[in-house]
DNA sequence: CGATTCTTTGAAAACAGTCAATCTGTGTGG
DNA sequence: CCACACAGATTGACTGTTTTCAAAGAATCG
């Protein structure tokens, strides 16, 4: 459980024994079974949450009562409501597994306390959240500058390994698309070939 | 100049008089006509930049030659390419100026050293990234979510004061809708009242 | 002023969404 | 192990929103 963390933080930075041995002293796992929700609309949302295994989505209902998704957390992803956990205000969010998924969780207060402490720790988040914000600036920039069919293969392309996990009516919904459309997509391309 | 960051700073974190003056002492202006570049795409983006006073956008430019604004900078708001920046990659961005505006710079490295010495520098810092991260969710689960009136909308909402020192067609293009449209949803409003 | 930039208009076309029906595959319970 | 139910994908016809293009009208700046 915790080894999957463990690989993932050694990969990034430099940690001693002692200081994976703090980290993990605060983390605990969670197991959700397919289509079990980790966080409900409405809730504070109060962990940093890291997917060891399996897959989860983060998405929201609108007035109409469609879903729309926002993100999509394979493993060695991190996942939450940044905004519930900054302000303490309700979630805004949803997030279920759509497979049998493992994540490890820390409380906020405990994830703070090693960012204090642990200087590689604190800059290894600090980078994960900018290039983040990087990565965020990218999708608005293609969400505002493509059509459906070039949002549909940019992301095909981007994500190929965690897609084909993903049902296309989820993938539509992550575009801003309908199921539809993507069918009318894949049927142009295949007609092309 | 600096005393506009410098309330800045101070609304937000509490800093000694001596941190201000380290902060300063690595800081520098850039004063921008109307329409100036600040950086162009394919140069790589090396600041820590805050605008003082003014406005400037960030926008990309398609393959069709097309402008899409990601982002305005108003005054008391950070600018750059965080992707150029920490990859020290060419920028995709470009970033000019709509009014006339002062930018006050910080040099990576030394924006780096400040975060370093400076705890209360980096909290600040690193919030503010969060925020910025949670701001950029949102944007990306309005542009799935909304039609273009919606998006326009609560656009004006908002940001009901900078968007009065933006042309219409700038807001479209942040918008990802054309300048069209925008009209045809004025016209309808003004309708209906 | 004169020139440029910005906004508005209208008509036509393209694009994507909606709805309803059918097809497909998968998993579950009997 | 089969049958059935259910979720997901595909189709086609239709609708509606948004874009495109071209032209004219405002507004702004030097």
């Amino acid at each position: 459980m915790f080894e999957d963390f463990k690989n993932y933080l050694l990969d990034k930075a430099n940690l001693t024994d002692d200081e994976l041995a703090q980290i993990e002293a605060v983390s605990f796992v969670k197991k959700l079974r397919k289509r079990q929700v980790l966080l409900q609309e409405g809730q504070v949302w109060q962990y940093n949450a890291f997917v060891c295994k399996g897959l989860t989505r983060t998405f929201s209902i609108d007035a109409k009562g469609n879903e729309r998704i926002v993100n999509f957390g394979p493993e060695n992803y991190w996942t939450g409501d940044l905004e519930s956990l900054m302000a303490g205000t309700p979630a805004r969010f949803n997030i279920d597994a759509l497979e049998d998924t493992l994540v490890l969780l820390i409380q906020h207060e405990d994830f703070k306390n090693l960012c204090n402490t642990i200087p590689a720790f604190n800059n290894l988040i600090n980078t994960l959240i900018q290039s983040s914000l990087a990565v965020s600036q990218k999708r608005i920039n293609d969400s505002i500058s493509l059509s459906a069919e070039e949002l549909y293969n940019s992301f095909m392309q981007k994500h190929a390994p965690v897609a084909n996990r993903i049902p296309q009516h989820m993938i539509a919904s992550y575009l801003g698309i309908t199921p539809e459309t993507i069918t009318r997509i894949r049927r142009n391309a295949s007609k092309k070939r």
